[in-house]
DNA sequence: TTCGTCGCGATTTTT
DNA sequence: TCGCGACGAA
């Protein structure tokens, strides 16, 4: 029925789409990469080489011209981002004709479909996950390590839980078990590890949870161990497509092999120069492989670059042509010529951001005048570098926008809410049930807990199962008694809602004795959590029919009442009103009285609304907190912003007219964490490679001379990054960076920061930062004197610059090594311990004989010492 | 048990 | 700078 409607379709209104030009837009090798559509493909595409174009491309080509049904489908991508704009691209292309559409979607959303679906045939013995199961995030992941490091009594400064959590990850990634991992660790502090990682998993079971890693694992796990699972799909995915195929691990290849079938209709479209993922388990062995797991793979390799200009690819080739471990390869550009790279050396961090606010406020003018709509990028390695940038864009009055950092989910109060919600549907959620036990303070304390976890423990059950024994038992003093009693009211009024028995639970006044009350009330199987699983963005996979959505409910009904009288199971949004009125959250948030607090008000509110829309798009609690879960501060980009600030991961697959690449230091990129292993500054360096090849037209790099760290009151001198030397100096311009004092030795090549005769008595952002003090200037403005003074270019301006604004700042006296002498330690500088043996020297504080350095050893890390009793010689 | 203050240590990158 | 844990007082 579906596919009659399809044909008749696709017959009417083909030759209105598609002309016949339809495949003459592409080029030969992506019309070979669109036309392949049977057997498996690996499509090697650069940077800029049109792969998205070729993977929509391709999709409409399947459905249009091989009469492929679209729902066969499946594309998998990197970020629910890039999902969402793939399946617009396609819709565009191909939508309109059938109800059916492709299946597009991360690999963490699609395992969490499938585990939804079906993850209850792995139930053994009436033991394992269900269908209810939650996500954990990172934190609640560090929590569970938390717990269990505690419980294992062990010191939590040598195994701090994000290690921990670092080396559960990995051996997740490489599909080992707490046994293997124990097995093959070959130090005590191994063995530890793996110990934690037995009593994490095991926690993780008892709350019926799994991190990110395990939706991977288990949805694996399921095509492998049941046959129908793997069969079903095999029958419904005939064409897969993946992209970003660099950056998959191996779970996720097994997964894609699984997948594929007999038919092996796999097209991995990937590129080596932009693997930036290895720490998270991304293994270029896939690529590399994957002729060997697929044969007769053909191979097709996109090198016509249609981004950017030929001076700006040939420096991010020469740069990435550093890389030993890499195949290589020649992209190429008609965009002859263009805007040399350009070069800025600021003094400070501060400068860096100012400078990058005026020159790209000038260039958007620019562009706005000939009548362009242009957009701007900061990119930078971490996202703590955002906060300059910030400031210095909202001096300047420019719109912009973040990605990245604090996400609206990641905000202590919607956690908090979402972590009822998630005990609601789920109360053996001991990490959820443990953040909001609580929150508001209802006089449950820490001994309280203590006894919990106890009971917990001795009778192996949740801490929700405790709190049921410690009641009944009365095994707390009366207060606590009373105290989680309150607790499980709230709890258990939430859950009768969801099961629509509100009104009965209401009349039967629940006390202590009556815990078998809840049991009938709210019996296991009921449906919570599928109240209406149907219609979603992407795609579903037909398990249940969408229910009629009450969606027609007033948007704007005021007071969070529980719906009192009716019998019907309630949404995500009543529930989440119900809970913000019985926990006093709100109220507890007004008595405070403060703007954070009313801010955070707000949060809740916008909480509300998003319940809301999902509610009104048919969605289920479960699917309202899977979203939440899944998405990704990649997510949050806003191709209609101006300028946009974020990390040069978060950049990937975009592009920009205009690229600021800031921070080009020794230490921060690379960054330090980096300096010991070779293949991690290759990665380092494909980073950088990914970073310049988001632009188009102008690639401005920066760097900033001293650098504060933490936010201390000194900054520290930086070296320049070792990827600015890469770039050949005839494609680099310098844009005017200020001069160094003359005191200041030479850091690094001279070709850095000095342009000779040019002094710099006004670097540029300063004329536009006077006229924004002269046109936004004024009264409450001036509580910051404004920024309009001389130009902040040496030492002692900038602790002008500093003081100017109020804050404390002491002259770095330390920060100039002596220009002679073996006391010449500097960052970067690399050095020779008698007991340490080599290393690079990090940073340095402090003077004369005071002077302490930090120095990264090869074998031994990080190590803090004075220089002058150090003995240590340069190398 | 709670709430405040203080001092310390941290920052890669993310589904 | 900021968030967390420790510690101490009510």
């Amino acid at each position: 029925m579906r596919i009659e409607h399809r044909t008749l379709k696709t017959q009417v209104s083909r030759a209105k789409l598609y002309p016949v030009s339809f495949l003459s837009q592409l080029n030969p090798a992506q019309r070979e990469a669109v036309e392949t559509t049977e057997g498996p493909v690996l499509i090697l595409a650069g940077a800029g080489s049109g792969k998205t174009r070729v993977i929509t491309f391709r999709i409409a080509y399947l459905v249009e011209e091989k009469g492929a049904p679209p729902d066969s489908i499946l594309a998998v991508t990197f970020t629910n981002k890039a999902a969402a704009e793939m399946a617009e691209r396609v819709e565009k292309l191909v939508g309109g004709r059938s109800f059916a559409k492709p299946a597009i979607s991360t690999f963490h959303s699609l395992c969490v479909r499938m585990l939804r679906r079906d993850i209850e045939k792995l139930r053994v013995a009436n033991t394992g996950y269900n269908k209810n199961f939650v996500i954990y995030d990172e934190n609640d992941q560090a929590n569970v390590v938390k717990a269990a490091i505690r419980r294992l009594g062990l010191d939590d400064k040598q195994l701090t839980p994000r290690s921990v959590l670092g080396r559960i990850s990995w051996a997740k990634n490489h599909m080992l078990d707490p046994q293997e991992t124990y097995l093959q660790s070959a130090d005590p502090k191994t063995e530890k590890i793996a110990h934690i990682y037995e009593i994490y998993r095991q926690e993780l079971r008892k709350a019926n949870a799994l991190d990110f890693d395990d939706l991977l694992l288990e949805a694996l796990r399921l095509l492998k161990v049941v046959p129908q699972v793997r069969e079903y799909y095999n029958r419904r995915f005939r064409y897969i497509l993946v992209d970003e195929y660099q950056d998959t691990n191996r779970p996720q290849y097994e997964l894609l092999r699984l997948l594929a079938g007999e038919d092996h209709n796999v097209c991995a479209v990937g590129d080596e120069d932009q693997s930036i993922y290895s720490w998270r388990g991304a293994d270029i062995r896939n690529i590399l492989e994957f002729e060997k797991d697929f044969p007769h793979a053909r191979i097709i390799r996109l090198e016509q670059n249609y981004r950017s200009t030929q001076n700006i690819l040939a420096a991010a080739s020469a740069v990435v042509a550093n890389n030993v471990h890499r195949k290589g390869k020649t992209l190429w550009t008609d965009r002859v010529g263009g805007a040399h790279i350009g070069y800025y050396e600021a003094p400070d961090g501060e400068n860096e951001a100012l400078f990058a606010a005026d020159y790209i406020s000038k260039y958007l003018r620019k562009a706005a005048e000939d009548g362009d709509k242009s957009k701007a990028a900061v990119l930078y390695r971490t996202n703590a570098q955002s906060r300059l940038f910030e400031e210095a864009m909202r001096r300047y009055q420019l719109q912009y926008h973040v990605v990245g950092g604090f996400s609206f989910y990641e905000r202590a109060e919607i956690k908090d809410l979402i972590s009822y919600l998630k005990v609601a549907l789920n109360p053996d959620d001991s990490i959820a049930l443990m953040r909001v036990i609580n929150t508001p303070a209802r006089g449950i304390g820490k001994s309280t807990l203590d006894t919990l976890e106890r009971i917990a423990l001795e009778t192996n059950t949740s801490m929700w199962g405790a709190i049921g024994n410690a009641v009944d038992g009365c095994l707390v003093p009366p207060r606590a008694v009373a105290a989680l009693k309150s607790f499980r009211d709230i709890i258990q009024g939430g859950r009768a809602m969801l099961s629509g028995t509100f009104t009965e639970w209401l009349g039967d006044a629940p006390d202590e004795s009556q815990s078998d009350v809840e049991e009938r009330i709210v019996p296991e199987e009921s449906r919570i959590g599928q109240v209406a699983e149907g219609e979603n963005i992407s795609f579903d996979f037909g398990a249940n029919a969408p229910e009629d959505g009450d969606a027609a409910e007033d948007h704007a009904e005021p007071a969070p009442a529980p719906p009192a009288g009716e019998s019907r199971a309630a949404n995500t949004a009543e529930l989440l009103k119900f809970l913000i009125d019985r926990t006093g959250y709100i109220h507890q948030l007004e008595e405070e009285d403060t703007p954070d607090a009313y801010a955070r008000i707000e949060n809740l509110r916008e909480l509300v609304n998003a319940a809301m829309d999902s509610r009104d798009r048919g969605e289920s609690l479960q699917e309202f907190l899977d979203h939440a879960a899944l998405v990704s501060d990649a997510d949050s980009y806003d191709d209609r912003a101006r300028i946009t600030l974020m990390s040069l991961h978060a950049a990937k697959g975009l592009e920009f007219p205009l690229v600021f690449l800031a921070g080009m230091e020794e230490g921060l990129f690379p960054h330090s964490r980096t300096f010991l292993n070779p293949d991690d500054i290759e990665e380092e360096r494909r980073l950088c490679y990914v970073g310049m090849t988001r632009a188009m037209d102008t690639l401005v790099l920066s760097r900033a001379r001293y650098r504060r760290r933490y936010g201390t009151d000194m900054p520290e001198a930086s070296v320049p990054s070792r990827f600015l030397e890469e770039v050949p100096a005839e494609l680099m311009q310098d844009l005017g960076s200020p001069r160094r004092p003359s005191y200041e030795p030479p850091y690094g090549s001279d070709r850095y920061g000095s342009s000779g005769d040019y002094t710099s008595a006004h670097p540029n952002y300063e004329d536009e930062d006077q006229s924004y003090s002269r046109t936004g200037g004024g009264n409450g403005r001036n509580k910051k004197p404004s920024y309009s003074g001389p130009t902040y270019n040496s030492i002692d301006n900038i602790a002008e610059f500093f003081a100017s604004r109020g804050k404390k700042f002491t002259r770095p006296k330390v920060d100039v090594p002596e220009p002679t002498g073996k006391r010449g330690f500097r960052p970067g500088q690399r050095v020779r311990h008698p007991k340490y043996g080599e290393g690079t020297v990090f940073k340095r504080e402090g003077d004369g004989d005071d002077a302490k350095i930090t120095v990264q050893f090869s074998r031994f890390g990080l190590k803090k010492l004075v220089e002058k009793y150090a003995q240590l010689e340069m190398v």
